[in-house]
DNA sequence: TCTGGGGTCCTAGGACCC
DNA sequence: TCTGGGGTCCTAGGACCC
């Protein structure tokens, strides 16, 4: 199967629509103002050249590079490229396509040249939306994603069962797709610093550190072990949710109720949209300057707009604390899946 | 340097039941 | 004195990804 992700793609779809910026510094982030509270989306390679990346306050962004052309985030523009690049992947010969996300997603295709198919696939992407990706093959998603990150930019490569730990054998667990700086760090903790060595571990030793399916998952992602099966059935989310960081901590009462009624009309409306009950609520309060709550509560499922509005009052009411200024406010409400979507399986993560 | 926003899944521990 | 065992449901929190 093949891996497809489009290089600097954010980046790249603001350099179409303004083909001066090409060649320059490009940030995007927040309302594409580095004297608020933002961090930065993407940073065009040439932004990235000056330390800029993904995740990083835009503010420390904009002394890093002092030139870069600083952008707001547009949804809507990064949305419509998205599905222009995910239609074409459809249009290709044989496949089959997972979204994992705006940019990026898996092919699922039965070929005897994946080069020269990812090839093709590469020209039709370029030639249909004028971007750029590159390619990942092998035989497990995991590898395939992992493979990816080798072919970038404006390439591909090959991981299999046959050089998976030849190239990263020896490599730190963190360059895993889902082991991040903590697992990382607890792995290290247990003598496991390489994939090579994650992938001969003792799995009775992960388990004791990391549950019954964590643990042994942990060891199949050294091994690039996992899912073969491209799964393009529909996406049914699990929830919706909005949180907004203030530009200045929120203290009033008033100001706190007119927030969450912001926050909860946003989410209620993407609900509506899919004409779905609310099941759970989860409240997430961040007070200045960086102690972040969460609070979750089971309702009784209704669609009623009113209802809803009045349990999330309530549930502030008696979670948040008077008079600590808040930097953020977040909710999400879950809904319960239906119940062909139920019986599944899930595609993102247990799917591996 | 000071940390966005939208998602998913897993684990632990308490309450409760039989 | 020492205090089952299994199961489900619920909430809080952790970790990861794009």
């Amino acid at each position: 199967m093949l891996h497809v992700d489009l290089d600097q793609f954010i980046a790249a779809v603001e350099v179409l629509r303004r083909p001066e910026l090409a060649g320059l510094p490009v940030i995007v982030g927040g309302r594409g103002d580095p004297t608020e509270r933002a961090v930065v989306s993407t940073a065009s390679y040439e932004a990235r050249a000056f330390g800029v990346g993904s995740g990083m306050p835009l503010r420390i962004a904009a002394r890093k590079a002092p030139d870069a052309v600083i952008l707001p985030v547009d949804h809507e523009a990064y949305t419509e490229a998205s599905v222009a690049v995910m239609a074409t992947l459809r249009e290709q010969p044989g496949a089959t396509v997972q979204v994992l996300g705006w940019d990026e997603a898996f092919v699922g295709v039965d070929t005897d040249d994946p080069e020269a198919y990812a090839i093709d696939l590469r020209r039709a992407v370029l030639e249909r939306t004028r971007l750029h990706c590159s390619v990942g093959i092998g035989d497990t998603l995991v590898r395939a994603k992992v493979a990816t990150g080798f072919g970038k930019p404006q390439g591909m490569f090959r991981l299999t069962a046959g050089n998976w730990l030849e190239v990263m054998g020896h490599r730190a667990t963190i360059e895993l797709w889902g082991v991040g700086s903590k697992i990382s760090k607890r792995l290290a903790a247990l003598g496991i610093s390489t994939v090579a060595e994650l992938a001969a571990a003792d799995v009775d030793l992960l388990v004791a550190e990391f549950g019954p399916r964590m643990g042994p998952w942990f060891r199949e992602l050294g091994r690039g072990e996992g899912s073969r099966v491209v799964d393009d059935t529909e996406w049914v989310a699990r929830g919706h949710s909005r949180e907004t960081t203030y530009q200045a901590d929120l203290v009033e009462p008033a100001e706190i109720e007119a927030a969450l009624r912001t926050l909860a009309a946003a989410v209620l409306d993407d609900i509506a949209a899919e004409g779905r009950p609310v099941m759970r609520l989860t409240l997430k309060v961040r007070y200045a300057p960086f102690l972040t709550k969460t609070f979750s509560r089971k309702v009784a499922e209704t669609a009623d707009r009113d209802e809803v509005l009045a349990h999330v009052s309530r549930f502030a009411a008696d979670r948040i604390e008077p008079g600590r200024p808040i930097r953020l406010l977040g909710l999400r409400a879950e809904m319960p899946m239906p119940d062909d979507a139920r019986e599944g399986h899930t595609p993102t993560r247990s799917g591996w």
